[in-house]
DNA sequence: AGAAAATATTTTCAAATGAAAAAGAAAAGA
DNA sequence: TCTTTTCTTTTTCATTTGAAAATATTTTCT
């Protein structure tokens, strides 16, 4: 991804909607580069475009929206994507590293079946050539498009795998934590057909707490994240044997 | 719908991809008309819009697609919606006829809850104010966006209800059919588990005979198309005690 | 380092765009 | 029937758009 397109997204981010014009000045770029950028990432899915304008993608969970910290959400999904093997089966919840785990384990690997109860996952991941996907049926949550509720149960029962890839909304000295008690319930009973635990986010959230518990540290395996961690944070994980696993968030170049 | 947006629709079907000009000039009105109209259609899913042009909006199966009919196959759904009553829980397959149909419910009825195995409907209601959706899990098809496999059955299992909509691909003397084995499969499966089946579906179906048997002209209750449906196959279905509810076709004004 | 190739960016331009105001047509009320 | 209101369509215009060609920059190879 070019540099500036990082700098486009996060000023669109900010701004909620950028002319054209303005962009092309404040990026010293001409207006035609920008279009062309502009075209680019809202086939991404990163923004949206209006006549003259650049929008930001409008998003059911801003505070998770793909489009925020697009880089270090794909590094993070690339480092994690390499533990898993042609072939293997997983298992993912919903949140932006893991969506895009799922789309370059679908793009680029052989093989891979991705368990998930986000329809969220499964339609963005299904035009790649790999995509093999289970959908785990129950309550469908109209703005995650996530599935949970006992029905989840049900589904879940019939598999056993691995590693369970899952993203989180808050930490705190106790663990990991969520901001829906419904999807934390539905994880938990993910976790439980799943050898591993592992929780993939940006660094940020271990800044914030969520509204309901999720996971003791115990529970978790590994986690990857970028080096925007508190070192605290990562102290009391390394103390319960969870591995972290931080990716660098300099800029190249 | 305005009658002028039925022929655009038409003929951006046809051709696939218009230019406005030529739009504006067949159908003798100004190009800002035609712009109005397809920003409308744009922002009902009907067609997509590209600098200069209007193209088909593109589907994964091009013979059932929304825009295909629209004004008939909306008909058939709000005729099939009469039947439903607020408060009441439902099952409903994939198909045009049926995406509509639960658009309708979703939009104008109070506590409806539908049980589909369609993540495609899913998504595409999530955004209607009484929206509750129930998904059933499975194995995920990535062209049809439908869960099919056994999973299906253990989902269903936990429900009953009164109605099960469904779409059909074909019609032969035998009774119903479908284009996809794991799709029939699945149908027959939620069909076990609903008193009456009703079929929703444009009458072209009834011309074309589908891959695979789905049901036994006994298995449906009822069946809503349009009266473009051969009086044959109407008769067949008589005899058999499947009531047939024909919309008429004729253009208002 | 220097040449060749591949990428990225800008210039240029005719066509397409959306907004606003004006004109026309249809529906409703007296 | 005439008037008012509302909805639809057209006219007008300054701005935005994408395509192509020209130029600049970076990368790769020798």
């Amino acid at each position: 991804m070019h540099i500036r397109h990082t700098k486009l997204l996060n000023i669109v981010n900010n701004k909620k909607r950028v002319a054209v014009t303005d962009l092309a000045q404040v990026l010293d770029v001409s207006e035609v580069t920008i279009r062309k950028d502009l075209s680019t990432l809202e086939h991404m899915g990163l923004l949206r475009r209006e006549h003259g304008y650049a929008a930001m993608a409008q998003s059911d969970d801003i505070a998770n929206h793909l489009s925020f910290n697009y880089e270090i959400k794909h590094k993070i999904a690339m480092r994690a994507a390499a533990t898993v093997h042609n072939g293997e089966t997983i298992m993912i919840e919903s949140g932006s590293c893991c969506t895009l785990l799922a789309e370059e384990l679908t793009m680029n690997r052989r093989d891979v079946t991705i368990i998930t109860n986000s329809a969220f996952i499964a339609a963005f991941v299904r035009k790649a050539p790999g995509a093999h996907i289970i959908l785990l049926g129950g309550e469908y949550q109209n703005e995650s498009q996530v599935m949970v509720g006992p029905m989840i149960k049900k589904c879940v029962s019939d598999f056993y795998v691995d590693k369970l890839f899952v993203g989180i909304d808050g930490f705190n000295q106790n663990g990991f934590m969520s901001n829906n008690l419904m999807r934390a319930e539905a994880i938990r009973t993910m976790a439980e057909n799943a050898k591993h635990a592992i929780i993939l986010t940006e660094s940020v959230k271990f800044t914030q707490t969520g509204v309901v518990s999720l996971f003791p540290l115990s529970a978790v395996d590994s986690v990857f994240t970028d080096d925007g961690i508190p070192a605290d944070a990562a102290q009391i994980m390394h103390s319960k044997d969870t591995h972290v696993y931080t990716i660098s968030t300099a800029e190249e170049k």
